[in-house]
DNA sequence: CATGAATGAGACTTCATTCAT
DNA sequence: TATGAATGAAGTCTCATTCAT
């Protein structure tokens, strides 16, 4: 009798626990979003997860522990959704908007987690995470972008694209005006630009940097290919 | 004994003043760039000043007022650079990409104003300036945007420009582009981008952008205008 | 089913909640003696036994009521053990000794609890047993002192020892040094002092005092007996 | 004038300085001997200073670098005191005798300090000294101790005393008898001993000992000789 | 004006203890 | 009985801000 209760049991507990550790997470994700990770407190996610504080240290070790976990989830699943979206079309060009797109698509749908991703990478929340942590996130955006320029070497080899471009340059390029793009769709003060216009900006922008990638090939070329050579291939 | 301050004693003062004020703002500047607003303290302005922490707030009513100064000094000047830049420039296209890199360029010389605005600009310490001092900052850089749509409208309207682009977003998008670059120069983690390319990516982003502009012009128009009309026009 | 449970089961789970206890008090004098009272958690009992907090609190009321237990399980059969060893052998000066010695090998079997024991008796952790545990633990070491401070006080109405000596003072003495050489034992730190030297001291120290109090009698005694005397009698 | 006054404000201020220092210490002492060292706590001592919390802060690192405070305090010119004593004696028993008591007496005036260095010196609080704190104070005690056995060294091989003691193994006994003593002198509960036969014991255990080492020597010895000899010599 | 000692609110974190299962 | 999740009081430490000199 003990055993059957304690089987469900369990399984619910497990489930229970697991719940919570997702409503903290949740908590911090909007938190660290809305005050940044240092004006945020345990308190105020206690508050909001309407547990105790001494609660939160039973699910995540330190407030550090507790962002190293947003960040993580922030990831999971990243690099898979821009090579899927990368399989579903047919074209090169295709294929870099839909990376493009899909990069945004991904994040706009956690847009705290991208926030607080973003606040790490760009260095100011660094020094709370240890070194291991900080590489996986560098470490996995930096590969997607990798991802992505290993197309526009294509296209440059297959006299698509113009041979004076960078591939790995453009790939960052890119990735930081859709990263630029999506910190506007977030802040998304209507005082600045409205969801409408930003929609279209999503395919609009990577649409026009593909043209330019296309269009603005000069007709001759001599000097210009040496230096993009190799780029998207090994980088430390 | 007192009588015997003189005016160029006041001067000297005065300048001493002047110089001290500034001094602070340097420091803050660096710190608030280095550990972000909430890291950084008072003690350690007063450090690297060598001024007391008393002193500070002799310049300075509060830290919030302090973030306040720092990015009041940044912006200042600001719009003037970018009109000096399209006035030396003839050619809708030159102007463009000299509105583009002058921005790129005012901000490089003072990488920790950038980085303190642009944080304080993405709300991340929002919080922490009056509403007055919010609406300056989103203004002076809502209005260089305008400034630039400007010359986009006009080329569009003189037929050099494609048609389906809205003159408003596309600024925006190459505001948000020169702003990824900015910051990406200013990481200039050599593990993600080199300082090489990154010089290259500066030109090379606009042009781009602006070879989109023009040649991916759809041969025929019938209903992309209206949603761009008016755009660079009334905005709250 | 709840009928089924027999006289053998139920003395089954006596004797294992009877181990429990003496694993929690086991595991408690050793966690309490490597980290003191204060440092030690509930937590880490709770691990190093294999049970869960919730079960400390079946066994025992409290983190002070568990100190207590530690003490009163050390001083348990001390009595005992020093009663018997004087029995054991011959000549005042055998007892003595073998009192003594029988002292530190007591509590050299149990060095944590000794440890335990000499920090609640030196007031440090005092504060977290009740009057009557304190009482307890004091009577039972005074008592002992007593017993050996008779042995003294027959030899010096022997004349077999100086007279110029208080028994309960000498006694007193003995009591402290064993404690002391106890507590170099059990640190037993190689750079101050060596295994092989601590056993040549408990019993060279002790040969040392029996010497001292036999050999160092003056030729005549005026003045000295007064003091002594009563001593090892009525105390509160 | 303002220079005038200046000197003499910053020579106050500095020995008020000084005095608050002095202040907080005196009251970690007495804390950290009444209730220990973990359970002492920052507020309380802010509170028997008078000052607040943040206060002991600008004097004190941390509570740990307030222990270490207090423990060198404790042996400044500890060492110095002991020389003093010996240097005025003539005598080899004299100055044994000398140094022990001088010991004693040396702790007896700050007997919180004591508590608390024998603590930290007993390892239960080491944990919390860096390495180099604990080395100070172990070595300060170590050299005390060889200081003491260098003069049975002296009274052995003058044959003064018994060939079969082991010098520092004796100076060891002897500084803990000390310590012991010293220990039941602060604690000085009248149920256990009262300060009058404190002060004998103090002086009669040294005299005790001593005459053990003179009267116990055996008429011949043989093979005893060598464990003690170079004790007192080099030592790690 | 300049100083820097003092303050105290508030942050993170730990842990004895309780209690529903 | 046994569990272990939850609690919340309490402790250490930081830092913006004030104020007497």
């Amino acid at each position: 009798m003990e055993k059957a209760i304690t089987i469900s049991t369990l399984a619910r507990r497990e489930r229970e626990k697991l719940q919570r550790r997702s409503d903290i997470l949740e908590a911090a994700e909007e938190l660290f979003d809305e005050k940044g990770f240092e004006s945020a407190t345990i308190e105020e996610i206690a508050r909001r997860t309407e547990l105790s504080k001494g609660t939160i240290y039973l699910y995540f070790k330190s407030k550090d522990e507790l962002l190293l976990a947003v960040c993580i989830k922030g990831i999971a699943g990243f690099r898979e959704e821009l090579e899927e979206a990368a399989r579903r079309k047919r074209g090169l060009e295709s294929k870099i908007k839909a990376v493009y797109l899909s990069y945004i698509e991904f994040f706009l749908e956690v847009p705290h987690v991208f926030r607080v991703l973003h606040d790490t990478f760009t260095e100011r929340l660094r020094r709370n995470l240890s070194q291991d942590a900080i590489n996986l996130i560098n470490w996995t955006i930096i590969e997607a972008v990798r991802f992505g320029s290993a197309f526009v070497q294509q296209g440059i080899d297959s006299g698509l694209f113009r041979r004076d471009v960078d591939p790995y340059a453009f790939s960052v390029a890119a990735w930081q005006l859709a990263t630029a793009l999506l910190d506007l769709a977030i802040l998304s003060d209507p005082g600045v630009i409205d969801r409408d216009s930003l929609e279209k900006m999503f395919s609009k922008s990577i649409e026009i940097l593909v043209d330019g990638l296309k269009c603005g090939a000069p007709p001759e070329e001599k000097s210009s290919g040496q230096k993009a050579s190799g780029r998207s291939g090994t980088r430390s």
